[in-house]
RNA sequence: GCCUCGGUAGCUCAGUCGGUAGAGCAGGGGACUGAAAAUCCCCGUGUCGGUGGUUCGAUUCCGCCCCGAGGCA
């Protein structure tokens, strides 16, 4: 048995899950997610998470791991997974690493430092603060000031990246730009991703936010409205939940179906785009069993 | 049948006092190191409904025709 781990990664919709299950039980393997959204307790519908009886058939992992109040990053994903890897590549399992968060993917792949600092609210708000008084421009020009080398990367709009260097460099005193990660996987892995059409895949999306609705997306947003979760929520960033929360709040239903569906679109094409730059990432065409045979074929490899 | 208003990018529309046209959305491409389902950047040629006429030149003005909406009969 090598010490190889498998990551099924993708686009929302292309069928990854499925796949992930049908080589886990060839393999007699489990299943670690790779999803943002998924971590959270009560976030089922939207999220498209495996049912009860799938994941009876094959252990997942990192699913159902924190309450819908809390928050998540990268990092907590990072030490989460990597026992977990270990652990199954002790027992002579090959984890499957399975989702559609590439960041997280990454998180596993390479050692990143992300800077070595965690969220800092304080500074996080009072540049967010600045930005919304004097503009964007002005907190930018504040981060060239103390790293221009990370500004210069950045682009001056892009205010989540420029206030979490801010946040780095007045919560350490050192500039994001001082941290220089080795791109080296820490794991021999095999990637597949499954190959749609663009057209097929969006009618996949389309065809699916529409069984969504149908199993009662509405019922579990309103359950977490009644619950106290508001938009302030991390997980209510979820596409799904944030036009279908809109959608109550306002009790304004007549657009929120196609903005799910449009947003997933959007959201698809930035997987798309992200994992692209994943070396060695085998692009798969075929129904489920062609992919499951090659997935394995690519495996033994 | 007559009158009015429309027909311009995949969609909704702007515009050209006559010199072949531009926004939003859709769509495409890209970035991504502790919010990542987040955040951000780049990309706009299309018989300007058809056909005649006036003109050096018409999508723009005029005639006729076709299509759509409304009004009068």
């Amino acid at each position: 048995m090598s010490n190889k781990i498998l990551i099924i990664c993708g686009a929302t919709g292309s069928g990854k899950s499925s796949l992930a299950i049908n080589v886990a039980k060839k393999l007699n393997t489990e299943i670690i997610s790779a999803d943002s959204l998924a971590i959270y307790r009560e976030l089922d519908i939207g999220t498209a998470k495996p049912t009860k009886e799938e994941q009876a058939e094959v252990k997942h992992h990192l699913i159902d791991v924190v309450s819908p109040f809390e928050t998540f990053s990268v990092s907590d994903y990072e030490d989460m997974a990597l026992p977990i890897i270990d652990d199954l590549l002790s027992r002579g399992k090959t984890p499957i690493i399975c989702g559609g968060t590439g960041f997280y993917i990454n998180s596993v792949l390479y050692k990143l430092s992300y800077g070595g600092t965690p969220e800092n609210l304080e500074v996080r708000n009072k540049f967010f603060e600045l930005a919304k008084t004097e503009g964007a421009e002005y907190v930018y020009n504040e981060l060239k000031k103390v790293d221009e080398e990370t500004a210069i990367k950045l682009h001056q709009n892009d205010l989540v990246r420029v206030i979490r260097a801010l946040e780095i460099y007045y919560s350490t005193g050192r500039k994001k730009s001082e941290q220089k990660d080795k791109l080296t996987p820490r794991y021999d892995y095999t990637a597949v991703t499954i190959d749609h059409d663009r057209e097929i895949l969006y009618s996949r999306i389309n065809e699916r936010v529409d069984v969504m609705i149908k199993s009662g997306l509405i019922k579990e947003v309103k359950s977490l409205i009644d619950k106290g979760v508001t938009k302030e929520n991390q997980c209510m960033q979820g596409i799904g939940y944030k036009e279908v929360y809109d959608a109550i709040i306002s009790n304004d239903f007549s657009t929120y179906v196609d903005l799910i569906k449009l947003n997933s679109r959007h959201y698809a094409k930035r997987q798309i785009t992200f994992f692209k730059k994943l070396e060695n990432l085998n692009y798969l065409k075929g129904n489920l069993d062609t992919l499951t045979e090659q997935t394995i074929n690519l495996l033994n490899k």
